[in-house]
DNA sequence: TACTGATAATCAGCATGCTGAGCAATATCG
DNA sequence: CGATATTGCTCAGCATGCTGATTATCAGTA
């Protein structure tokens, strides 16, 4: 048996867990509180305004009954807001608050501070490398997990 | 801006993602009910039988507040055994069952199978290049999450 | 139009992961 | 030896992430 350290699903873990780290670490030093989901939804939904929940999950790989609550908490700090939908009463209408477009612009130095240090053992060719390989895999085992991504812009 | 798409930090978190997802689908299909956690966790008691909570942790790398919960569910399902430590009356001595040990022995083609399962998009030397490159990352930043890995065998 | 099947959101429940605090036991040093 | 610091473990609290169920609404069809 393979040492449990070099598989696959181990270092996945753990570089997540690294990952995740540094990107609190950075934000905070901003001056800012938002987690690496947060951020992605905030953005996600700067770029598509007024999606529902269904979509912005599809959209960042989220599971449809965490995004309640990571929209709840954002909605909580004002950084967006949630109505109904015209088209559809059953869907939530999200947009990014001028607070949040604040918190976006100011937090990106930091984000892409983070992005650097999680790699900062790798050569620029090896960090890019990484990248290209985790695209490749993720791509692959996008069906995978119950919570793929889906490029649709259907509506 | 780069799409948050191609970010490091968020491959992790969709890579870790379907990781997860295939580990416990194959070891489902098997008839073991065990988590990639919890899997770790065995593993490295069965290699180092009567380890503490807190070396445990080191050896896999996971925070030692989440430990607790971790050998709890464990020793539930009868696969593990905690007792007081003879040298230290705080630590906590970690055995494998014998219905543990059957366990171990059972799952390994299902953990194997899913390691290649999570590569499947990528050649041979590609998986390889991935798993060198993580671990190489995953080294440099070991220090930066607050449960890093401790190979230290001190007592 | 009434029925049937899908869909959007939410909820309860469980398992990581983390922060920070507290308790008991051990180690260290004056 | 006794005061102090450290260590092993646990707990409360919060944020993902998932399974499965429920509710409200919508879409398609007889």
């Amino acid at each position: 048996m393979r040492d449990n350290s070099e598989m696959p699903g181990h270092l996945a873990r753990r570089f997540q867990q690294i990952a995740v780290a540094v990107f609190l670490a950075e934000v905070e030093e901003a001056g800012f509180d938002l987690t690496p989901v947060q951020y992605a939804a905030l953005a996600a939904i700067r770029t598509n305004p007024g999606v529902d929940q269904v979509t912005l999950a599809g959209l960042i790989a989220y599971d449809r009954t965490t995004i309640t609550g990571v929209v709840d908490r954002l909605v909580q700090k004002g950084l967006l807001v949630r109505h109904a939908s015209n088209r559809d009463r059953r869907a939530r209408d999200l947009r990014v608050t001028e607070a949040g477009k604040r918190t976006l612009r100011g937090i990106t130095p930091a984000v892409e501070a983070a992005q650097r240090i999680m790699l900062r053992g790798l050569t620029e060719k090896e960090g890019a490398e990484l990248t290209r390989l985790l695209r490749k895999a993720i791509a692959a085992g996008n069906e995978l997990s119950r919570a793929p991504l889906r490029e649709t812009e259907l509506r």
